[in-house]
DNA sequence: CAATCGTCCTGCGGGC
DNA sequence: TGCCCGCAGGACGATT
């Protein structure tokens, strides 16, 4: 699924290949994924609109378009883009299933294709002006990446509650959801279900530095694909040979030998060492 | 009022 | 072998 560490590649990645390019047309066989207008409204005003900018606030992509529209793309669980899809036979992504699911095409204005492979259909796309943009984004949290999260912020912005669930809320910080919360609790050794008033400053500190640490780690190998995340050119990240402890339950904890433990908290699957993160 | 549940969706793996 | 059930989960709305 795709988090802040892989967003922030398939912007990286995007920005490289469709920056200033326009729209030409759009095709989708999944209508319900352009969720605030008809797909057929859509289809009209994205027409030659350019691409001027490319960012990401979350988990969200903001693509900057000419005439001050923005194009909101929220990949949920297995969205993700594919440049030029269909590489050439033997290229990288080719054998993969998880880059056929395409349900829309963006034609650009070089006779190449932007497509959004999705197995799910959860992904969320909007055609918005500035004033829209900002009230979808407003609720948002700060960015734990950006220099001024500090040790400080973060306290601040903590809620009272369990604490993985905390971190996967994009309310209090962005960026965070299923793999990386249990990344981040691994190495802070704390407890999934320990609640935040009842973290110690150490504990605190530890989950602060854990995070920044893990995202920019995570960010570096370009992103986590033990499912469904892939780049645009439909390649996979490396960091799921770094995972600690998501979806390594069974296995031994590489601190203490403990078998690593997977128990449902708040409706996830969490993957945790007892011994090392204790209640 | 906060916590939990249901919803969206589909491929895949386990069990029989 | 083949079928069916249930699981995976980001975000949000509904419910308790």
């Amino acid at each position: 699924m795709p988090e802040l560490p892989e967003v922030q590649t398939t912007v990286s990645g995007l920005k490289s290949k469709v920056l200033n390019r326009t729209f030409v047309d759009v095709w989708t066989d999944t209508e319900k994924l352009f969720k605030n207008m008809s797909f057929g409204d859509f289809r009209k005003e994205i027409k030659n609109k350019k691409i001027k900018d490319i960012r990401r606030r979350g988990k969200n992509l903001i693509f900057e378009l000419s005439e001050e529209y923005f194009l909101l793309v929220h990949l949920k669980m297995t969205g993700h883009f594919l440049y030029d899809e269909c590489p050439p036979a033997g290229g990288q992504g080719q054998e993969d299933s998880m880059n056929r699911f395409i349900r829309a095409r963006f034609f650009l204005d070089n006779d190449k294709v932007l497509a959004l492979s999705d197995l799910r259909k959860f992904a969320k796309i909007e055609l918005l002006k500035k004033e829209e943009l900002d009230k979808e984004l407003e609720l948002l949290g700060p960015e734990p990446l950006e220099k001024d999260f500090t040790f400080e912020k973060f306290k601040k912005v903590l809620k009272k509650g369990k604490i993985k669930q905390i971190l996967m809320n994009q309310n209090i910080f962005v960026g965070v959801g299923n793999i990386y919360a249990d990344e981040i609790l691994w190495q802070a050794e704390v407890h999934p279900e320990k609640n935040v008033l009842d973290l110690s400053e150490k504990e605190l500190k530890k989950i602060y530095l854990a995070t920044k640490d893990i995202l920019l780690e995570a960010l570096k190998f370009g992103g986590t694909s033990t499912s469904d995340y892939r780049n645009i050119e439909g390649g996979r990240g490396t960091f799921e040979k770094k995972l600690k402890a998501y979806q390594r339950q069974g296995q031994k904890c590489f601190r203490c030998g403990t078998i690593i433990k997977r128990k449902k908290i708040a409706q996830r699957g969490t993957h945790f060492c007892p011994t090392c993160q204790k209640l």
